[in-house]
DNA sequence: CATATTTGTAACTGGCACGGTTACAATTGA
DNA sequence: TCAATTGTAACCGTGCCAGTTACAAATATG
């Protein structure tokens, strides 16, 4: 499908899903080909597809983000071991999300969105 | 404490602090004080205190955030039973990091960072 | 080969959220 | 009365993101 089919179809500008869908392809998850009767596909069965490599390979930062940057240098060192405490949670939680991700792939989705289709 | 003083142990402007520290009293959190020798305590005692309810307080959207407002006008009907799969997967993730957050308390952060003062 | 179509990407713009800053009214203890 | 402190409004600058335009590169078709 064409980027500017799909963007009949979503809503979302041509450019923008071209963008996104580039992303996709620089990671291995989409196929695209230029040229007449080009467009894109997946460049494997949505059964292989996991959500987490698709949420990994669009989002550059992590879903749980802390900017812990500042006050390294501060003024006690209390500041940098609050920080390194969340840092371990989130890190922790952010396990979570993706492992929590990574059991759902293209396949799933597909079948819980197109079961009733008229 | 007084916003100054946090500032200066923090670094984080004082006027930014009074608006955080001002929105956890609005939840019950915190104690201000307002005049000489004034300030801010705590509204409880740190057993008591729940990072869900800090974050909650401070932290007007969701952790994981989807905005799901577009195309439901949209030309496929496939659009809205993809974007209430990821409604409900989402929200699922929500609860769980939200259930990690009840389980610490703010005596369990300072049990965590203080242990090794010198 | 010529042409139309499509991707990939650069460049610019506008909007929006956020932090920093200044300022000041309201409160309160000394 | 005065100084200190919270609470909040107003404004500014910055950075990020999506929209838009434009165009080179690639490619199928005739």
């Amino acid at each position: 499908m064409s980027s500017e089919e799909l963007s009949r179809n979503t809503g979302i500008h041509s450019v923008r899903l071209r963008r996104i869908l580039s992303q996709l392809g620089r990671n291995g998850l989409v196929q695209s080909n230029r040229g007449l009767a080009g467009g894109f596909t997946l460049a494997r069965s949505p059964e292989e597809i996991h959500l987490q490599e698709v949420y990994c390979a669009v989002e550059t930062r992590k879903a749980f983000h802390l900017d812990v940057t500042r006050n390294d240098q501060g003024t006690a060192a209390l500041s940098g071991r609050v920080n390194g405490f969340f840092l371990r949670l989130f890190e922790q939680l952010q396990v979570e999300i993706e492992e929590s991700m990574s059991s759902i792939t293209l396949a799933d989705v597909l079948r819980n969105t197109m079961q009733q289709e008229e």
